[in-house]
DNA sequence: TTCTGTAGTCATATTTTTTAGACTAATTGA
DNA sequence: TCAATTAGTCTAAAAAATATGACTACAGAA
């Protein structure tokens, strides 16, 4: 995943990067609200933290989340949508659409 | 992949199918004509046997594509969209489109 | 009847992904 | 000052995906 060895099909990296165990639901968690790392680790049932911190990495590296620093209360980190993550959601939603046939 | 256990996301078992290392392209290499075993295995450099009939297996199951023996000049076997998988094709689309920008 | 092309299966190895669990480090509240 | 919450990293193990190479089976051509 790190060498990029060229993609035959143009949506290979795409599928690849939304495919992982964790990273489709916690992209559409992200889609209600912005997300923490403690927080999601509780919502999703059994995932560890080292696979959730790769998740949020990789979806942050390609450019769908973006990383903020909260300076409040408990001073803490938050996940959100960027604008190209938003822009996925009428991918989502055609998905969706397709599954509901 | 045997054993279904409740996917969290709507959308995950989807991807999942369609991100293994060769179904993307092999979908796509569908939607411009049907397929045999031995053609795929020449166009998809570095595949081998194995992944290509599981990756054809998955997709049949899945209902993306339909197989078909064909009782002609040398008698073989096809694998060609069937409407479930014509009708992803858009999905595919606009993943495109997005991928595009 | 042996050789080629068709489409695979099977057992085993290698590689990649995911998990488990110990550990770090800064901040906050008591 | 001590404990909890925050957000992770690191090493090692387990599980899943993929690859290798031998083998099967059928049909048609030489």
């Amino acid at each position: 995943m790190t060498t990029e060895k060229e993609n035959e099909c143009p949506a290979q990296g795409l599928l690849k990067l939304l495919s992982g165990k964790w990273k489709p639901e916690i992209f559409l968690l992200a889609v209600e609200k912005p997300l923490r790392f403690n927080g999601l680790l509780r919502d999703l049932k059994g995932a560890n933290k080292q696979s959730v911190a790769v998740a949020l990495r990789e979806l942050e590296d390609f450019g769908l989340l973006d990383k903020k620093v909260i300076k409040l209360k408990p001073l803490h980190i938050e996940y959100a949508l960027s604008e190209k993550g938003k822009s996925l959601i009428p991918v989502f939603r055609q998905l969706e659409l397709f599954l509901e046939k």
